[in-house]
DNA sequence: GCGCGTTTCTGCAACGTTGTAGTCTCAACC
DNA sequence: GGTTGAGACTACAACGTTGCAGAAACGCGC
């Protein structure tokens, strides 16, 4: 049986309200009080019960983060900031793997276990603008990502648009001319595709480069394999290309395989840059340019807002968007 | 103010107990009358607060999972098998890293977070078998990995003798003789590091291939840059050797970067297997042959033993040792 | 010495759920 | 026709904590 409020309260010699108030400091305590609980608390070492405290105060310390796919180095790496962030804030963080779609994430974030939770920290995938209702209630969360705009929530996001035209840019820069971009979404405004595509021919608008369909390579899941495939395909078709933007590091590693294997060099034939900065591109062969996000930034700036809304629960202040800083890395696949 | 019991007794007009045994599946109910309690939850949409019956049944649905480190993607495709197979058995997923050590190790391992969860998968990272005591407590636990042989708890591995075994012998019958171990804990026995070197000795024992200590390559945390900074400070020794077994992927691809930087071919001049099969390794140039662990297989197995202590608490059924089974992938980095 | 405010501490109720121990009804049995 | 037993349901008391209201003790000014 664990130790209680109660044992405490007897050791001590006091109400079990007074260890209550220790615990949770109260200002208006003897400090020879506070001693006797203290001593008491080591001498049995005392754990508040957290379900207690959550049923009772409605706060239970965990925030939640919704991801797609941990698989995603991406989404593994943010996580690991995310948790740290927590961490330094006294917070615990619940997975949860979204990988099934829209109907999966409304499940999940109506779920039973979404009571459990301080706050929700949602990287959107699948829901979009018009599904912005369903998040119209009271739950604490902050939307990393880049799927719904005009929300009700708080919103982190990379510059995506930006991000992506600075990668472009960087390839044009270099006297590439016939640059592809992996990883569109055909049709897609508001996701991460649409924008990083937008960014792509603002970088090309701006250079007076014409833009070409033929060199947007849709790939709907951004994982290597699909890179892999996507290129496979796209190499198929012959079209001559010279550049590569990746809309995300793993499609750009598993593009820079298929391309490896069909005799093409990179950056000779081909200069390549990704977007992440996941920590794999350092080792590729070749190393792979990319768009660092700032993943540190998103997480700690993320959790402060959501922590914010977990305090404040009655503030109506308006929802926030911040955008975090990127910057362009150049490595060996895009070397002058 | 969430549903509560109450709103939906009230609205099929039964007691608060009669709405729970229905949630409950208790057998002995009538079926108007469960249909009758079945609609009032769905029209007000009610949800149980979790904390609530966390605290009434000690039972909150959370496991927890203690990792190392998610950038780590061996431990990132784990959680996500983990997190796979918890969510098949109706269980959430607390992730917690524990990159500090053993004090910050037994600190969260003690820490109030512990409490809410109703067992603890635990890849045991610093901890030894001198520390087992400290395990000896009533949460249901479920060690992965290596540390802690004979500790009170069950315990599901990989086959890390063995496995390593076969990597290296898989690189012996390619004909190689000088094959170098990336990866060593010097002084260590029980965790995965000398378990893997002893097979690496094991293996060579097998061919009457004697064993050089040159070839041995420490690395103490094993990630890519270790594996990296290893290799460079191992080149530079001017070692000859023929082959390369890395005791995780991550360092081996790290390795191979640095090998390939200084003009080695692989697998021409040198060999190399890796040990976790990491998606990654699908994509490196070249790609990089391994020992697929069946993480899957883990996940499973730890997820069903750890909810069979959950569900017999009073149970005092000895630990289980469970090993899962293995296989050696050869890829490029090791072709014939 | 009295009133008043502050400090220090306490008792009680409540958060929403489930386990235990019932009550009541009705059918089956001798 | 009374006993038995199962079925269907309910009342009540917890689980361990914190908010609220209040009691006792103390200090201060007049």
């Amino acid at each position: 049986m664990a130790i209680t409020l109660h044992d405490v309260a007897r050791l001590a010699g006091v109400s079990i309200k007074t260890v209550s108030n220790v615990i949770n400091d109260y200002p208006h305590i003897r400090p020879a009080t506070r001693e006797k609980v203290e001593a008491a608390i080591d001498e049995l070492g005392y754990q508040p019960n957290l379900s207690a405290r959550s049923l009772r105060s409605g706060r239970s310390g965990v925030i939640s983060l919704l991801i797609p796919d941990l698989r995603n180095a991406y989404f593994a790496e943010l996580a690991d900031a995310v948790m740290r962030a927590a961490r330094a804030k006294g917070l615990s963080v619940i997975i949860e793997q979204m990988p099934g779609g829209k109907k999966e994430e409304l499940e999940i974030l109506r779920g039973p276990r979404m009571q459990l939770v301080d706050g929700i920290l949602y990287s959107v995938l699948a829901l979009g603008e018009e599904d912005a209702h369903h998040l119209d209630n009271s739950m604490p969360m902050v939307l990393l990502g880049d799927r719904i705009f005009h929300g009700p929530k708080d919103h982190v996001t990379m510059q995506n648009t930006e991000g992506s035209r600075a990668a472009t840019e960087h390839l044009l820069s270099l006297g590439r001319r016939r640059v592809a971009a992996l990883g569109a979404h055909p049709g897609e405004v508001v996701g991460s595709a649409g924008l990083r595509l937008d960014g792509y021919r603002q970088a090309l608008a701006e250079r007076g480069v014409e833009y070409d369909p033929a060199l947007v390579i849709p790939v709907m899941s951004w994982h290597r394999q699909d890179g892999a495939e996507a290129m496979r395909a796209f190499l198929a078709e012959g079209v001559a290309f010279d550049g590569l933007v990746g809309f995300n590091d793993s499609m750009a590693l598993g593009a820079m395989r298929v391309m490896q294997e069909a005799g093409l060099q990179i950056p000779g034939d081909v200069a390549v840059i990704g977007f992440d900065d996941i920590d794999e591109t350092r080792y590729s062969i070749p190393s792979l340019s990319t768009i660092d996000p700032s993943k540190d930034q998103i997480a700690e700036t993320a959790v402060d807002l959501l922590l914010e809304r977990i305090e404040n629960p009655d503030s109506d202040a308006p929802a926030r968007d911040l955008a975090t800083e990127f910057r362009v890395v150049q490595r060996e696949s895009s070397a002058n």
